[in-house]
RNA sequence: CGGGGUGUAGCGUAGCCCGGUUAUCGCGCCUCGUUUGGGACGAGGAGGUCGCAGGUUCGAAUCCUGCCACCCCGACCA
């Protein structure tokens, strides 16, 4: 194996490979545009999924689980819908193999056709609609708060590894409500718990908005999202949260008795965030070593290595460890003692690093004689000697200030690469040079967005929450602006 | 779907232009020994449909034809 990372400035996205290969998060699967999430990289996903559901049981949700497979029909009943999604779609049409006429192989039997082909989800509304609309009679039946925890399938051109895939993983919720208000608080709720997960558990900070109408969710009236910055200045959604409207309610027929006897249709909402959140993670707070992991997020928190030289002390070492490990066990910290008489402590290290480890504790012949211990942070990369007999409480604090300190360096990082741009000559400049997101005044038209995109590969990332409150004019046309929405590069 | 490239051991590769003994090297793997505070060293060993199918030839990893797969650049992308 050879040893160190591409350079991340001079190339990010050979860095970003090499990262998720060398962390062993995940590989490209020998199926068209697939992802192998190997187990340390699934580790991550799983500590994201209980915190986020956690939260969306905090606040009513709960979870369940629709089918895989969207009959054709279904898809095209919201016309915006089917548009938005029909260019990426896998087709079920047979339901049989059967064996070659030479015996070599199989092959789709032709007499197995489906009568109606079914589309593997690239997302479930249309099948979960189609379901609610037998669960909603009475406004008593709602609101509907449903998540489910899925696997979609989009046929992308090309794929990058948790950033784009063909198949993904994501959670979707799926709500109904009786008014409008209730819905659109809704959307905004989990607006809020995605920015709160993403800032306090992910350490990305994210600029939360609207998306522009080139930009929205097909079958959405709004489209809400958080946007996170790369180090590379690229922006990424990070997860959005639709405004459905009555679109889908009315597509599939989902009416209920009001209080007051009459009927009408229930107001609906959608949201979702998805395995490429690691993407967003590596690509926020790695480094040439490695990846780097807030504590918040690592299937392993602190590692404990041993150094010896012989027999003897490798026990009294352990027996070290051992001690250690009950008192990081009461105060609720994860960690590993890796004790492999094959590898040498370097190459531990580096292998931790690699893997973002937050704290990495060796012990040694050294330590046992002054009874202390070497503390190391994967953030910073700095090394501490400090007693034994208050590791816990001082690795507990540590952890809460790396956790700090991640997103500290991040919010500087956006800060530094966040821009007010008054006139075009400007933006071209920052989008040819070094990136970032650029708060600019706009008309508000399709025809101007494109132009921008097709001039200089920046879109609208989100139109920002308190847009309209500071008039100005278009960098583009000079036409009037009701406020600055921002601009970046997307993934 | 256009333009370019690659396919040789688990991984990364040399050889191909200009056909010729037993297909090169590194990492990893196995055995033994010495090592262990920042990716150890020595000795020995195992491991190959040279992407697939045809063709040319006395002889093909190498030349020709077809196919397949993957990568990069476009196009596409909630």
């Amino acid at each position: 194996m050879s040893k160190g990372l591409p350079n991340r400035k001079e190339n990010f996205s050979a860095w970003y490979n090499e990262i998720v290969k060398k962390a062993d998060l995940a590989e490209n699967s020998s199926v068209r545009g697939c992802m192998v999430i190997k187990p340390y990289g699934f580790s991550i996903w799983e500590k994201m999924q209980s915190k986020l559901d956690s939260m969306f049981k905090e606040s009513g949700h709960v979870n369940a689980y629709f089918p895989l497979f969207i009959p054709k029909s279904y898809l095209s009943k919201e016309a915006d819908h089917v548009e938005g999604f029909a260019k990426e779609c896998a087709v079920v049409t047979h339901y049989r193999l059967k064996s070659e006429e030479n015996g070599k192989g199989v092959v789709v039997d032709p007499e197995a056709k489906l009568e109606e082909e079914l589309i593997v989800r690239p997302t479930s509304e249309t099948v979960i609609w189609n379901t609610y609309k037998n669960w909603i009679q009475s406004y008593r039946d709602l609101p509907l708060l449903i998540n489910q925890w899925a696997n979609v399938v989009r046929w992308e051109m090309r794929t990058r590894l948790f950033l784009r895939t063909s198949e993904f993983l994501w959670q979707e919720g799926h709500t109904a409500h009786e008014t409008k208000e209730e819905a659109e608080n809704e959307t905004l709720k989990i607006l809020d718990i995605y920015s709160d997960f993403l800032e306090e558990t992910m350490a990305i900070p994210v600029l939360k908005g609207i998306k522009s109408e080139s930009e929205k969710f097909a079958g959405a009236v709004e489209t809400y999202c958080v946007e996170a910055l790369m180090q590379d200045g690229k922006a990424l959604q990070a997860g959005t949260s639709h405004f459905l409207g009555q679109n889908f309610a009315k597509a599939f027929d989902v009416q209920f008795a009001t209080s007051d006897g009459k009927k009408d249709f229930v107001w609906g909402t959608s949201w979702g965030v998805s395995t490429r959140l690691i993407g967003a993670l590596i690509m926020t707070h790695s480094d040439d070593k490695g990846l780097v992991l807030p504590p918040n997020l690592a299937p392993i928190q602190v590692v404990l290595i041993p150094i010896f030289n012989s027999d003897e002390e490798y026990e009294m070492i352990q027996k070290k460890l051992q001690s250690f490990s009950e008192l990081l066990k009461e105060k609720n910290i994860s960690f590993k003692i890796d004790d492999r008489k094959n590898f040498k402590p370097g190459w531990k290290f580096s292998e931790y690093e690699l893997k973002g480890i937050p704290i990495r504790v060796a012990l040694g012949p050294k330590d046992l004689k002054n009874n202390t211990v070497e503390v190391a942070r994967r953030d910073n990369m700095s090394k501490e000697i400090i007693n034994q007999d208050n590791l816990d409480s001082y690795i507990k604090d540590l952890l809460i200030e790396i956790q700090n300190e991640l997103l500290k360096k991040a919010k500087i990082f956006q800060n530094e690469n966040t821009h007010q741009v008054y006139n075009y000559e400007d933006f071209k400049k920052i989008f040819k040079n070094e990136n970032g997101f650029v708060y600019a005044h706009w008309d508000g038209t399709s025809e101007t967005e494109n132009l921008i995109k097709k001039e200089t590969k920046a879109t609208i990332r989100c139109i920002p929450m308190d847009y309209g409150n500071n008039p100005g004019r278009c960098l583009v046309t000079g036409k009037a602006s009701k406020g600055m929405v921002v601009f970046g590069k997307a993934y």
